[in-house]
DNA sequence: CTCCTTACCTAGTACTTAGTAGGTAGTAAG
DNA sequence: CTTACTACCTACTAAGTACTAGGTAAGGAG
């Protein structure tokens, strides 16, 4: 889990550049986050993933609300990235069962990330939460998102925008809580077929 | 949202008996929780809330985690109560289309505890989490619970089980995250449709 | 009224928290 | 080699953390 040495080993500490460093903090901060939620977030944990003292890691960040800020965008511009790639089209190209695939395939791969974002996700319900705003967005810009692919294909699309949110959001609970039992997309596949018809 | 006075109002301190006093810390843990999560969770803040010191709030709670024992405790024994008398029959006896929706009238009724268990579902995934157990064993017995209702009515009981289960949970996030929008029951009913059959 | 249980307090421990001020040293450009 | 930059440090503050030891006083039982 630890990115780097603990605070403890006294090892030289190296020196990096700035992207590097910054690349280290939202990978560890990435982990830390999943496991204790923001609230339960400590620079400290994170300095010491890193080999760095606090200042030093705020000297990168600002304050710990930057550290999330930093998070958040990494991840947002990852997903825009690598979701056009798996699709090998614009994503409004895409079909929603296309697109849903797609998200439940590459989110299978990767648990941390999906736990991250559940657990910011409800912590963030808090409208005090400093990722609170993002989330609300966020949940606004993926539901319109949704919707839009979904438009001509059934008679409600925004009903079902949110339906399919849910389940998806839903199912990865379900699965993140016993990982060794469930298979996301398996699951996934199911709720396709029961949310989009049998048909293929 | 102070179930009591604040720190600071030197207001003389009320002496309860001990199952009242526990009463008031309950629910002002849950409102804390739901706002914060239990690693957010301080027991100054309860023991603000309730006009009592910390070393007073340990005095009925033994420490932090029995804190978070006393509510879940206090919430099952609730739920199946209050479920029971909703339906009318006891809950082996429903349908799975009754039983959801008499479980879903329920939480919309009743958003603060809703967000306390998906806030703190979402927190306990990390296995050192003090409640992760206790969600674990939790989402078991709710699958079975579902699964045995639905045993005779469609093909593959559990499959169905785990969507509803994922369905509501993930309706009621987007419920609690855009309170003022959407309506969960009617949300529900939608989602109702798709998984059961358009039939009554 | 007295005794006794118990709800609750004061005082203090040992520790962690985010964040600041100001300095040092590695590195790269000129 | 020198200058400028910057990644990172030590040392510190002020506050908050859960929790303990030991005492006080309220309320009911006798």
């Amino acid at each position: 889990m630890a990115v780097g040495p603990a605070r403890g080993t006294r090892r030289e500490r190296s020196r990096l550049p700035a992207a590097q460093r910054r690349e280290q903090i939202i990978a560890a901060t990435t982990a830390l986050v999943a496991e204790r939620g923001f609230w339960g977030l400590s620079m400290q944990d994170v300095a010491d993933d890193c080999g760095l003292t606090v200042p030093g890691l705020l000297h990168h960040v600002g304050s710990k609300d930057g550290l999330l800020v930093a998070v958040l965008e990494h991840r947002d511009a990852e997903d825009v990235r690598s979701l056009e790639a798996a699709l090998g089209v614009p994503r409004e190209a895409a079909s929603l069962r296309e697109l849903c695939a797609a998200l439940v395939r590459r989110n299978a791969a990767q648990p941390e990330i999906v736990r991250l974002f559940t657990v910011l996700a409800a912590e963030s319900l808090a409208p005090d939460h400093p990722a609170h705003d993002y989330f609300v967005a966020r949940q606004r810009t993926v539901l319109v998102g949704l919707a839009t692919a979904a438009k001509g294909t059934c008679p409600d699309p925004d009903a079902l925008a949110r339906l399919v949110m849910a389940t998806m959001d839903g199912l990865q609970l379900v699965w993140l809580r016993d990982p060794g039992t469930y298979d996301l997309v398996a699951m996934w596949e199911e709720a396709a077929a029961a949310l989009f018809g049998a048909s293929a």
